[in-house]
DNA sequence: CAGTTGTATTTGTTAAAACAACTGTTAGTG
DNA sequence: CACTAACAGTTGTTTTAACAAATACAACTG
């Protein structure tokens, strides 16, 4: 980074381009794999997982992953043709679904997660826990000043 | 952040819905202000620009910007198109172009660098110098790890 | 309880991402 | 010089992003 006043907070450009390799490499390793998903539908497969307990709407794994709801639509559309999420009418409001893992959903999680988890600590390396918590912060604080 | 030893170092998330946020806020400005113009083509824009004296290649700005050729090739299509951007044969080697901006490219530049600097200082808030380094430190040491 | 407002999801469209396959040009090797 | 490999860019296809508009249902208001 250099001292160049119009470089000085060019940082989207650098979370931007960390987070396409960060992409590029997992989607690399998870074809490698022949685990026949994307990054975004493992993004998707990991929130539906975390959240099996009571399932969770369409809307609520939009807001979660920033996605917008005709994207979820989409990418739910692909998990559920491959067999591995399913929408269940919810019984209180029909204008809801329950979206969850299938048997071969749960599956899929358990042969990618250590993929993923595999790609996080390579990608972290030998940094520190101070700069985790510092790393942290500081994208909740952009994310927070963005929004709010 | 949990201690949840299954999201711990589950960063990914954090730099991806940041990102995503950053792209959402920035795109609703530039529509706001009319100024017609992607995300994405800001970025190819503000790269040719910084690189005119010269003139740069797609190849180069692929790298760069860690986009995919093709993805070069169509969204110099657009820029073209729109009248912002021109290829150059390059005199020495027939396969390339030098890109570079039109008058209303540069124009273009001028009236979007103002918006896009706002929403930087909006993100950036009253984080601190120190953070910026760290940050960037931390940003650099991730993809160095990934390509590495 | 009719009418409005709000919510959950889907469909249509344009832009962007990434791979594969292709054209055309250059460089290197025998 | 012919042959091959490497390089720059384009085209085709599938997936994702995001807006707008539509459908269907729910909740509120008078």
């Amino acid at each position: 980074m250099t001292t160049n006043p119009s470089d000085s907070r060019a940082y989207f450009f650098k979370i931007d381009t960390t987070m396409k390799k960060i992409r590029q490499s997992l989607q690399k390793k998870l074809d490698d794999a022949q685990l026949d998903i994307t990054v975004d539908q493992w993004v998707l497969l990991d929130h539906i997982y975390r959240s099996q307990k009571n399932g969770i709407s369409q809307n609520e794994l939009a807001e979660m992953t920033v996605k917008d709801a005709p994207t979820v639509t989409r990418i739910i559309d692909l998990l559920v043709k491959k067999g591995l999420a399913e929408r269940a009418m919810a019984e209180n409001d029909r204008r809801r679904f329950n979206i969850s893992l299938t048997a071969d959903g749960e599956k899929k999680f358990h042969d990618a997660f250590p993929i993923v988890a595999e790609v996080r600590r390579k990608g972290w390396g030998d940094l520190s826990e101070n700069d985790y918590q510092t790393f942290v912060r500081i994208l909740d604080s952009i994310y927070n000043n963005i929004t709010g």
